[in-house]
DNA sequence: CTTATTATGTTCGTCTACCGAGCATATTCG
DNA sequence: CGAATATGCTCGGTAGACGAACATAATAAG
């Protein structure tokens, strides 16, 4: 009959928030000036965030500026949190990360492939048991292929399809992505492409190309999250088979093998062409990268630019998209899954539940 | 010193415009439901519109159901408008749209290329001076590369680089875009790709392949506007010279001169190649097509479709985005035109400007 | 035909997020 | 040292949204 809503008038408590997460140590000065509200309204909505347990104040380097020194705002220690996990071919890591994205208790063991899962949910399950309510999320990222939030290809790990999230059986909502789309959405917010208002990255591992296109912050995720398979696009040669089931994908050039057979030149052109191709259709103003294609930008950056030049459309050759070494290398898909699972926590529902957690 | 934000508080006056825009004659008691309002906040809120003279109530047909009939919400018969251009290699069109997107006054006359912004710039003179402070903002649909506004390259019109929102001297904000693109845009708000969390637009044309790719309803659109130049990404022959620039672009291998030396089952082939990685790579719902990829589809959709699904990734075989014939053929870049311009209305900006025009 | 049910829109009192002005505070600059 | 500058807080005011209650007009049920 008359409307359920309940839900509580945060969206300017969500603006700041979301602003403090993106931009730690601002003060209520810093709020008010790059949200467009008055520095009453910041005071007021800093008041109400400390009171729930979601910013804490801390004291700030004196700047050196004139006026009155302050203090600035960053995680409350008592405040929600995510974990995050990274499945890889061998190992497997997890972290927790709140407010601002500062990653602790990170670790990393081996695992056995099929008990890689098992071990993440003990995992997520000690952590849930010890940060009780805190614990608002978890973000897996992993080395296949999703699908409406299933691994619907991981030769990696040799895996047939898995539903991650039902799997791990959480307590607390779970995101789950590929590592390459991961690793693109942290370059994204807190790494080489910040900044950007358009960016693309793209991890080359030894058996294929991933990544992730990003347009003002936020994944291109496509519509089943499956968004970023470029190495599946056939920029090469028709006549050869891929294990997707494709023919001419651009991974089979691009990939250890084909490094140790065809050499590193052949390689590097091989993926110049296909970044060029990827600028001229998707526009990005820099390009970030991982993996192989940071080693063979290490190694042969000359070969890989002009390939990369070659395939750019002329009018783009006067001021092409930077090509960037990744900023994290080694946890970018950590990082990016405690990034996309935090973003669950910074929602609407998100903090109506944590408040309700409070029981305030 | 203090701050100087006048803006008025009109969050919740936007949400209400923007979804009768996008869908029109809804009631007050759909927006309370769709919007996730109170009903006295959807009549309080549609009294201020009315105000505004940004919508008006018209009678509605009887539904049928139980329940107090009512009247529906529409355009403002004084309400602010947009006008829209295409330019095409022979012609122009101009249309104006308001609220909902309906188009009025629709003209097409032909132009002699170098002469066509000239012709516009007269015609949207004409509109301003009939329309007066109705007119909010124009759209313009080129079929060329655009670059942070400028057309970059536009082979069918014979033009440099032309800052086409300058050289018509307007007084209202110019949206300028790729035609393809806002054929995409129209597919995905009013056409056939409506309702699509992601969609990828393509249209093929005589002598080249544009498109875009559509995120929950915005064009992604790269960081300088470029994005959805699919024509260009390396899917072809590499020893083949594009005039873009680059080589082994599709479009050199989907066009009409194509269609004409090498048949149309191997157009159709590439073609349902290409839309294949595309999928793999982007993810979209549902893939649309217009002009020569629409006729393929109508002639051989059996190749089009064979070559398609031998491109996907397996996992995807399964339910394979549909290829859809476009629902605006003929209107699609114009009617995109209207709708990105219409946004600039339906903005902070374009409201406080709207109201102050009014004088309130 | 009469009454019950259902859905829409309106009125009114209340609440709250945000604003602007003014003030206290603490630094640097001259 | 005083002047200038910048930050944060207090306080009264306002506008947008809410919930409860009511009026209205259709269909469904008897």
């Amino acid at each position: 009959m008359t409307t359920m809503r309940t839900a509580l008038r945060l969206r300017g408590l969500l603006e700041v928030l979301r602003h403090v997460h993106a931009a730690p140590a601002v003060t209520r000065a810093g709020l008010a000036r790059e949200l467009g509200l008055s520095r009453s309204s910041a005071t007021e909505i800093v008041g109400r965030l400390r009171a729930l347990a979601l910013v804490e104040e801390t004291e700030a380097a004196p700047t050196g500026e004139r006026g009155r020194p302050t203090t600035v705002l960053g995680p409350h220690p008592e405040g929600p949190v995510v974990a995050a996990f990274e499945i890889t071919q061998g190992t497997w890591k997890s972290a927790v990360a709140g407010l601002g994205g500062e990653q602790e208790r990170v670790t990393e063991r081996p695992h056995g492939r099929v008990d890689a899962l098992d071990l993440v949910a003990e995992r997520l399950g000690e952590l849930a048991a010890e940060l009780g309510p805190r614990l608002r999320a978890a973000g897996v990222a992993v080395p296949g292929t999703l699908s409406g939030g299933r691994v619907v290809q991981a030769v990696h790990l040799g895996w047939d399809v898995v539903d991650v999230a039902a799997e791990l059986g959480a307590s607390v909502p779970v995101v789950v992505r590929n590592d390459a789309t991961l690793a693109g959405v942290a370059e994204a917010r807190r790494g080489a492409a910040r900044d950007r208002a358009a960016a693309l990255h793209l991890t080359a591992v030894d058996v294929g190309i991933g990544g992730v296109l990003i347009d003002g912050g936020s994944p291109v995720a496509g519509g089943t999250g499956a968004g970023g398979e470029f190495g599946h696009l056939p920029f090469g040669d028709p006549a050869a088979a891929c294990p997707c089931g494709a023919s001419g994908c651009w991974e089979l050039e691009v990939n250890a093998a084909a490094l140790a057979g065809r050499g590193p030149a052949a390689v590097a052109r091989s993926l110049g062409r296909g970044i060029g191709g990827l600028v001229n259709a998707l526009d990005p103003t820099a390009v970030t990268l991982s993996g192989l294609a940071a080693d063979l930008l290490g190694s042969d950056r000359e070969t890989v630019e002009e390939a990369y030049a070659a395939a750019l459309m002329s009018y783009r050759r006067a001021a092409p998209p930077p090509l960037l070494a990744a900023r994290f290398p080694y946890d970018g898909p950590l990082r990016g899954a405690a990034e996309l699972a935090y973003d669950t926590v910074l929602s609407e529902a998100g903090l109506t539940s944590w408040q309700a957690a409070r029981g305030g």
